[in-house]
DNA sequence: CGACTAACCTAATGTTGATTAGGTATATCT
DNA sequence: AGATATACCTAATCAACATTAGGTTAGTCG
């Protein structure tokens, strides 16, 4: 039985996604280029036609994967609405991204490898993200122009949100039972509308 | 020069302190024993004097450091004082143990590994604080007997504080001139408050 | 059909790292 | 001081892996 031969543009892809869901079930170290070549139905050799080293491809996928979730995002958000109605919208966006790519989801959340370059690059990219979406966010509470105390305090706020989002992503990964739209309420409810109002806000 | 010579007892906590800056610095997977031992002022046979396996040494800490951080919990959550009498001072006081454990805090927080049994040995203990303390959390929001599905959304609201304070604890280890109490304010703020109401409140 | 490109393969190579074998010597207790 | 226990060491061992050497053949283009 001969052996299939792909392009080249497609044998990349192949191994892109294969790739994608090795990283996301066994971490950088974890993810063997052996594993990752069976994933991708070829030997490893292969794999070095395509891509100059392991951490090469690593780097593509987590740039790859973090532009498609801050795509959804920038195409929710806007300063032309108030945000109370563009922030339920985004958020379920963004679950229903993470629905649809649970690996991409978990190879971006949940590795954080101990590959100093690796996380550097992790970071980095990162940094982009939140630099390119922060100013999206509402203002800060103070009303006076704003300090670098307040910069400090929205980046903080930032960080809320996106550890609470990934949180709950990581959780629904391990309950896939749960509709979408009870995890979304959910993150409303406790961010937006706050666990003091949410929760008995009696005594 | 002679060598020094400690006691078993003594070389064994000292392996245990370098050995949770090591993982919290490289993680699991990225944490040598040739690099633990350096950092305990020994040579790598030195630890399975002490240790059987790298593994076991490492739920050892997870185990270790969940229940101090655990406690920290425990100690201030009652069920005695309204909800908002005691989470301010808990989310300061986990802060503060964040703050003055910050190798325990970093290794329990990041670390992922990629390893199976890790992993799993790192979710059960997990599922164990959760299950301790969850039932100190205020009530789920509508008033009938607990359902299936208000036990979901407590959990999923767990998820979220729990996902919150780490993913915040995470950034203030790069920001450590930060002090403590802004710290502090911006979790209450963020996730006791809400966004909503703490942010640009009007339109 | 004949030649060329490039997708694919089998078989090294070299490194890193967990773990073990087999001692050596220091603190302690008699 | 002599005997004992054990903290500690140097030198293997063995397995996993990232990466490379050096071909082999399937498509494609003339």
């Amino acid at each position: 039985m001969p052996r299939k031969r792909m392009t080249a543009a497609g044998r990349r892809e192949v191994i892109e996604q294969a790739a994608t869901r090795v990283f996301a079930e066994l971490g950088y170290r974890g993810a063997s280029i052996e594993a990752i070549a069976r994933e991708s139905g070829v030997t490893p050799p292969v794999f070095y036609d395509h891509f100059s080293s392991k951490r090469e491809l690593h780097q593509r996928l987590i740039a790859r994967h973090y532009a498609e979730l801050r795509d959804v995002w920038s195409r929710n958000a806007t300063t032309d609405e108030p945000t109370s109605t563009w922030m339920p919208r985004a958020i379920d966006a963004w679950f229903a991204y993470v629905e649809s790519h649970p690996y991409a989801g978990r190879m971006l959340f949940r590795d954080t490898t101990g590959d100093p370059q690796i996380e550097a690059a992790h970071r980095e990219i990162q940094r982009q993200s939140r630099a390119s979406l922060l100013p999206l966010m509402p203002a800060t509470p103070s009303a006076h122009t704003s300090t670098a105390e307040d910069d400090l305090i929205a980046e903080m706020a930032w960080e809320v949100l996106r550890a609470a989002l990934q949180g709950l992503a990581l959780w629904w990964y391990e309950h896939p039972d749960v509709p979408r739209e009870h995890v979304v309420a959910t993150a409303m409810n406790t961010i937006w509308i706050g666990f003091d109002r949410f929760f008995g806000g009696k005594e």
